[in-house]
DNA sequence: TCGAAAAGCAACAGATAGTTGCGTTAGTCT
DNA sequence: AGACTAACGCAACTATCTGTTGCTTTTCGA
């Protein structure tokens, strides 16, 4: 039995890679032009050169195709910045992002992502897996910190670099306030502070102060209907 | 002349107002419940129990819904802790947005609006200014650790909020990473160590990292194509 | 109670998504 | 090389959805 081949499995070698790849590669085109509605499967066709009956038979929706094309974005070396500190090591990965999120396709693309994120938990998933990669990556910024012995307390390495890229992102998607290499430096300063709490790294022991000595709020109960 | 009178301008008590409230109410509700794909003025209006012209008349396409749905929002009073320590107000401010933004509801409403802004100047517009005031009102956390002398240096106190909240969101939008009351309250200290430096604030000025010790790395060149 | 603004209604036009059947092209295998 | 077959091209089609129009009915306001 097990007729039940998936189009595109065999033939790896020519045109069926050649037409995915251009398929794919309009598609990334296509999501960093035109906004989530404007996107169709027949505009990726035309701009792949290619029939819309094709790409249907391939990607039955449009978030699967989006899916798809988005998936090869891991490949995607992020370069690691290593300045020798890490506030340096922090305000490089900062700028580095921020000049990225100051490109216009960027930001659509990123919009268009999350939209089709919201109707697709494979692509969910995938973006998922993007950025723990992603942020994987970035956290030897914080562990070389920690072997300078930088690090004061135990911080969870990956909430250092979410709060950096964070914060920017909010700015990207919500409040629009510009990201300028200024903000990059001042977010980046502040975390690198919250990290490296003590000024003299050579008695890190003395009275520092200890989580415990905070009080934890009542738990605020949540808002019964607020939405956003 | 200026017979250009838009509707729903005259008789603002009666009807007008009641179908314009039962619309902008399922507006929000689907939004809510559905992805924007989905969402459609005809929905709406069923849902409102509205004709579907009522609704064309008034919000010609579904982004001028949107915008208008989500102008009210503004109302939404944020409730402002006030424990006493930077450290406590963060850290409830941070467990109040993590309870919010657990609620599929408010996934599904934060990803759909930012679908919409990016399809409308004015949406976007409206919600940079939501959040504007959103941040401006939680910024007295801030200043109120500033009177109490809890901060050193002259962090941005947009930045300090901006900081907790990103890297909320930022797990919700892209990680998918849980978004518990620990996550809550390791950021919030860690913003709040990287806010009040100095662990002895009766000396403040003793031996204070100064920004000009930090250097700045050269500026990475931004990735020529680097999508998101 | 009367006039006018807004809502209801049905029918319509146009666009778009997605499908189907069949002929054509081009890798692959012997 | 030549045959086989998976994948592509193509045209025509259906169905659905968006948005409009002309008219009637309701309801607010004076």
């Amino acid at each position: 039995m097990e007729t039940t081949k998936r189009i595109g499995d065999s033939r790896p070698g020519g045109r069926t890679a050649r037409t995915r790849s251009l398929v794919l590669g309009a598609a990334v085109e296509l999501l960093a032009e035109i906004g989530y509605d404007q996107f169709s499967i027949e505009l990726v066709a035309e701009r792949a050169g290619v029939h819309k009956t094709t790409v249907y038979r391939r990607w039955p929706t449009k978030v699967d195709l989006i899916a798809d094309a988005t998936r090869e974005r891991s490949r995607n070396h992020v370069p690691v910045p290593d300045t020798g500190t890490l506030a340096g090591d922090l305000r490089a990965l900062a700028r580095s992002v921020a000049a990225n999120l100051r490109s216009p396709a960027v930001h659509r693309m990123t919009s268009n992502i999350i939209t089709a994120s919201s109707a697709s938990p494979d692509l969910a998933n995938g973006t998922s897996e993007f950025w723990a990669e992603r942020l994987t990556l970035m956290r030897v910024i914080v562990e070389r910190a920690n072997a300078r012995g930088e690090i004061t307390g135990s911080p969870d390495p990956n909430l250092i670099i979410e709060a950096v890229v964070g914060a920017l992102y909010l700015r990207l998607l919500f409040t629009g306030e510009p990201i300028d290499n200024r903000t990059a430096d001042a977010i980046a300063d502040l975390i690198a502070d919250g990290a490296t709490r003590i000024e003299e790294p050579t008695q890190p022991e003395l009275h520092r102060l200890e989580p415990s000595r905070r009080h934890t709020p009542a738990d605020t109960h949540p808002a019964s209907e607020q939405l956003t």
